[in-house]
DNA sequence: TATGAATGAGTGTTCATTCAT
DNA sequence: TATGAATGAACACTCATTCAT
């Protein structure tokens, strides 16, 4: 049942499952939560088709060697980070007390969805090359889709919640999805340097989805 | 009617006379927009990362080294991809009347900018590549810059002359801006094998942008 | 004695242990040393400039990358050569006993140290590429520089023990700066195919050497 | 017998012959020395290998396929420049009167010598890239080897009137070989951006000369 | 298990030379 | 004759991946 035995969960301790795990199952984990750490700097720091696996290596002050102990190529490292990035998505929403989506009001609950989507883009500073990279050339569609159903999922949930009954669950889908592609739209201007630039955009994007929302929510539609 | 609105000649003109281009010049022009040709279609291919400049060559059937007497590296032609799409965009819009953008409903406004911008991705493939590119390696940001700028600005006019006067022209200006970004984030999807998908999601951003722009230019804002 | 007066290493030791180098270490010294020897070989064969990576790659019977493991490109190859050179310049002279400069006759003098140039430059192929690569492209100047001014010192030395007190350090180092000169030009004759004639040119600049050194060190000059 | 009817004599007009030469040659012979004097500024500043072709033709503003209408590939360009300067070292001789050897004392002839091959140098500054080109790659040694020739037949004769009964022409001809070998290492320095060092060592080789003529052509020797 | 040397196809780019105009 | 585009083999160098130790 508990489905935390993953082997990445950044909670897992040796403790926490009935069955114990080896201490050399332990320390593999270690290692690739410490080497995806690595690449996610790196992916961060060079996009993902300019990061090399030597780069990754030598930022985990590993030999290049080691890395192909744990990943079988570059792809895969990119495909493990997008599965943790999907888990700590979840570890994050599961550990704050869910939205009273029903009870707040929109421009509230947009301002409160952003600045998660923005906090874990900020701590997570792999996410955002991923996506390009995935959009880009689609050697990492896969994985990446993943994550993006899973975000996709999540806000649906928040949706639906709020929506009235005269909107279907696909509709809700549907926006959920469009909600999402704003997101990454804003995820490509906070990068920029003029920062109060960046501040000024994301006001806007949070009036776009705002504005978006409520007409597609409104129970007449 | 002159000939010589040559557009993207690299080659410096000898200035004999404005009338006659020489023959020579002519042909460079052509071979330049040949090779352009070739090089959005490996882009739109391969993505600008992957693309190789021999690929870009065999594409075009020549050699490499003809593709480097007329660009200097492979960034280059990333960027004279870049100049053309800009100036593409000012022919687009030249050849067709002006939107009376102050008459139209705002569906209809928004209809006819999507489509525009949708008809103009689709016959320009290199358009959606690049534009990744520039996000995801910042060695093309420089010129696709020109791009973004082009767009915003173009999409500002249209929007001033329907905003109230209220609505200050740096405001209308963020609002393009927002709206470029909403663009994007639809040109991601546009690629996708789903077409039905596509369109219900294309739909759904049309509506992204009527809320939008209503709030946004609405009078009492 | 000691195994780690391993000479030539570019790598990092672990300092793990003073007395006992890794074989890892030992092997890429080896192998450095293999590739150095490669090179000087094509140096020799095609000079410097003509003289092309994967040629030494294919005389040292690896792949070109895995020259690349050592050094960063192909000037680097040239300035481990010319550091090797300086070593082994440092070697010689420490093996054998100190001329007694003070005692022997000029023509002796002149003899000996000439003998073991000459026998350096044919132990070592690559020395005359190295010096006229670095008199004709600048590009390995610096590290040639430092292989000249370490001939210029031990020569230097030679001549001070040699010469009467009325000539400064100054002047030993002009001298001995033009000596080098003499003998550098030496060496370009010593490649020709007619070896009687190599001979005579080389006794002639020997009677050089004497005369100006007589001249140069003569006490009343 | 006029010997000067040869193409790229400086000198040649299109009078000083009895047959009177077309345009077309003459404009020929101009091209061509213009060419060359191009190579000789791109030789000078690059040195020969990495001298290209195309950036001779740029520095003539020619095209690069006019350069091979008049040569052959760019060896014959260097082997061109060389016969020039051989031809200049006959007209710079035939110009002045000829030393008095005889007369002079050693340290003026030395001087005098000197000062005329240091003048040509200056005037040809393709004169040294040359003269190391041949040395490092042998594929212009052929051409250089006539230059090197004609400037030790040169120095012979003048070394000859000097000469006491004694010494034979066969060590007249090595002297002078010799010599000029001297010359050579001369103006390796002679690039040098310290000038103070490059004129001592100017003086320090012109001591090395007079020394080392004065034990050569003592007459009991 | 970890290392780091080894691989080798492939990358962008160059440049001497040719050729159509 | 002059042009400049065209050529293509070659170059220096890279990097994902493998392998001997």
């Amino acid at each position: 049942m508990a489905k935390n035995t993953s082997k990445h969960s950044l909670l897992s301790s040796s403790s926490d499952s009935p069955e114990v795990l080896p201490r050399r199952q332990e320390r593999g984990a270690r290692r690739i939560e410490q080497l995806l750490d690595s690449a996610a700097l790196v992916f961060a720091r060079d996009g993902y088709a300019k990061a090399t696996t030597n780069a990754i290596a030598a930022e985990a002050g590993v030999s290049p060697g080691s890395l192909y102990q744990f990943f079988r190529n570059k792809q895969q490292i990119g495909e493990a980070l997008a599965q943790r990035l999907v888990q700590r998505l979840g570890e994050v929403q599961a550990s704050i007390e869910p939205l009273d989506a029903r009870e707040q009001a929109l421009p509230a609950l947009v301002e409160s969805i952003t600045a998660r989507f923005m906090a874990f883009h900020s701590a997570n500073p792999a996410f955002e090359p991923l996506l390009l990279a995935a959009d880009a050339s689609a050697e990492l569609a896969g994985s990446m889709q993943a994550l993006h159903v899973d975000l996709v999922a999540r806000l649906q949930q928040i949706i639906r919640a709020r929506a009235p009954a005269s909107v279907s669950a696909d509709r809700c889908h549907l926006i959920a999805e469009v909600c999402i592609l704003i997101f990454k739209a804003m995820l490509q201007t906070a990068l920029q340097a003029d920062s109060r630039r960046v501040r000024r955009v994301e006001a806007e994007l949070k009036l776009v989805l705002v504005s978006y929302l409520g007409s597609a929510l409104d129970a007449r539609a």
